[in-house]
DNA sequence: GTTCTAGAAC
DNA sequence: GTTCTAGAAC
């Protein structure tokens, strides 16, 4: 089943990026931008909505892969979005590390942009935040959801308002330094 | 999560 | 006529 992709890959050496006793880093097989890495732990946490206040030390260490795997890719860590997906898809909890670039012909759909840029994309340090006040994550609310998926393509860097995702690629290149 | 493709949008 | 999006996938 694809929703255990991640999992499968977990188990792939040659896709290891780097890794800890505790967690390990992947290429996302389907990357959104020029570097876009998910940190996975090896405990079996399913997704953000498993976690406990006893998994802080796990988020901890992932959060401390993201910035090691930042800096072996010789990288600014300011250059990078670091989270989770609010409605992940594929299960085992992974921390997506994505440069702001989006440059990608992995990027393909409205949903991808939205699940990156908006409320979707949820930044470590809120959720870890959450989990720390409230002892969980709560899920998004379906409506609200729907509406953020379909909302307007905000370019990330600027005012623009892309009208297809075709012009939001093109206008991103603008960007590029 | 992706692929495929019908038909909407232009 | 071509580009682009969005929903099914048994």
């Amino acid at each position: 089943m694809w929703k255990n992709g991640l999992i499968q890959s977990l188990k792939d050496p040659s896709l290891q990026v780097i890794s800890s006793d505790i967690a390990v880093v992947i290429k996302d097989k389907y990357p959104k931008a020029k570097y876009h890495f998910l940190v996975l732990p090896k405990e079996d946490i399913s997704s953000i909505f498993k976690l406990t206040r006893d998994h802080l030390p796990v988020l901890d260490e992932l959060r401390l892969l993201a910035t090691n795997v930042i800096e072996v890719s010789g990288e600014k860590e300011k250059n990078f979005k670091i989270g989770f997906h609010a409605i992940p898809s594929m299960t085992r909890l992974h921390l997506h590390v994505i440069s702001k670039d989006f440059i990608s012909p992995c990027l393909k759909t409205k949903k991808h942009w939205n699940s990156f840029t908006t409320k979707l994309f949820i930044d470590y340090d809120k959720l870890y935040e959450e989990l720390e006040k409230t002892g969980s994550v709560k899920r998004i609310e379906s409506t609200e959801a729907k509406d953020l998926e379909n909302s307007p393509l905000k370019c990330n860097h600027c005012s623009f308002e892309a009208k297809t995702i075709p012009s939001l690629k093109d206008h991103l290149l603008s960007h590029l330094k």
